[in-house]
DNA sequence: GGACGATACCTCGTGACCGATGTATTACGT
DNA sequence: ACGTAATACATCGGTCACGAGGTATCGTCC
């Protein structure tokens, strides 16, 4: 999940500077109900992150307990942001933890139609016709199984995709100029 | 995703006996649209379940190309799926991805009271109160944000999280003896 | 005064992931 | 005859995740 926790990262800095517990609560906050972030995870990529000049640290000492680090995005740092937004992985489209953090930060995209062709490659990934369960080539629908758990799987997954296709709809929409 | 690769695997094979491509192919029609299978992952893991004694292998020459190495879902590898079935790591559970992959399997649990018991922890895990915003303590609903993008997280994760309850409560209801 | 929890950061080692690359066969089109 | 794709398995190296453990300060309660 390296690209996620980079992305929260720098998505986090560009609203203020924080220091690496803050950093920690926030990120907890937004994704850790469902995948908690460990210190030993979050600190060596900060590490990471310092060291491609994308943040800078300053030491304050004894303001509260611990000398914090307080970190800052660096204009390198801004533009890489903006640039993982606007170009996102492919993982970052299909996987829903991966694009729900990827979607709590695109704001930072100035851009309204580089947004809009954000969420054009999610509408995109969406209406391909995918299953998770086949009969060779044919994807199986959620009355053709007799198994309760995998039609629980196709019917819920098909509840989010509806009610993402909607939201994703009236959001181009909203978004003016994201027509093309 | 080591456990969620793991636990196909095995779930996989509890059917019927397999060959690590066509096991590679049954997976990435299960996951694959999320998050694709590298052969790098497969077949190491396939190494470490058989040195486990969780499955065995049968060499089979020139059916098609390659020879085949056709494996078998051992006694003790049968007793570890219904194990990883009936006691889920937290993150089996709270995490989208690995809870589905734990019920496309989860009819291999042949004791309905455990498998109830299964759902009626995912059940608590979305009864929780949690957002991923908050102001202070204080989780917020999808009308306070004025970003339009994480208010669509809100909407989304809403529509799936109540399509998943309504589903969750009829299958214990039909489960019939699930109830405690 | 001492225990405890929260704050705040860090390192190390084990193990896992995965892209790149290699090997070899069959099948099929041209 | 040759290239290409699919089948089928494997290794290696760089990178990463993360649990366990360590260090140190401050505030609070008993």
């Amino acid at each position: 999940m390296r690209r996620m926790l980079e992305l929260a990262i720098l998505g986090f800095l560009h609203d203020t500077p924080l220091h690496g517990y803050e950093l920690r609560k926030r990120i907890t906050a937004l994704t850790g109900h469902v995948r908690p972030v460990a210190e030993s995870t979050l600190y060596p990529a900060i590490k990471r992150l310092e060291k491609a000049g994308l943040l800078a640290r300053e030491t304050r000492l004894g303001a509260v307990a611990a000398p914090r680090h307080v970190l800052t995005l660096t204009p390198e740092g801004r533009q890489e942001l903006r640039k993982r937004l606007a170009e996102p992985a492919r993982g970052d489209i299909t996987d829903e933890n991966r694009w729900f953090t990827l979607l709590a930060f695109l704001r930072h995209l100035d851009d309204e139609a580089a947004q809009a062709a954000v969420l054009r490659r999610r509408l995109a990934f969406l209406e391909e016709p995918a299953s998770f369960f086949y009969e060779g080539e044919r994807p199986l629908s959620a009355e053709e199984l007799d198994d309760p758990f995998r039609r629980g799987i196709l019917t819920i997954a098909r509840a989010t995709s509806r009610a993402e296709l909607t939201w994703l709809r009236a959001t181009l929409t909203s978004l003016g100029g994201g027509n093309r």
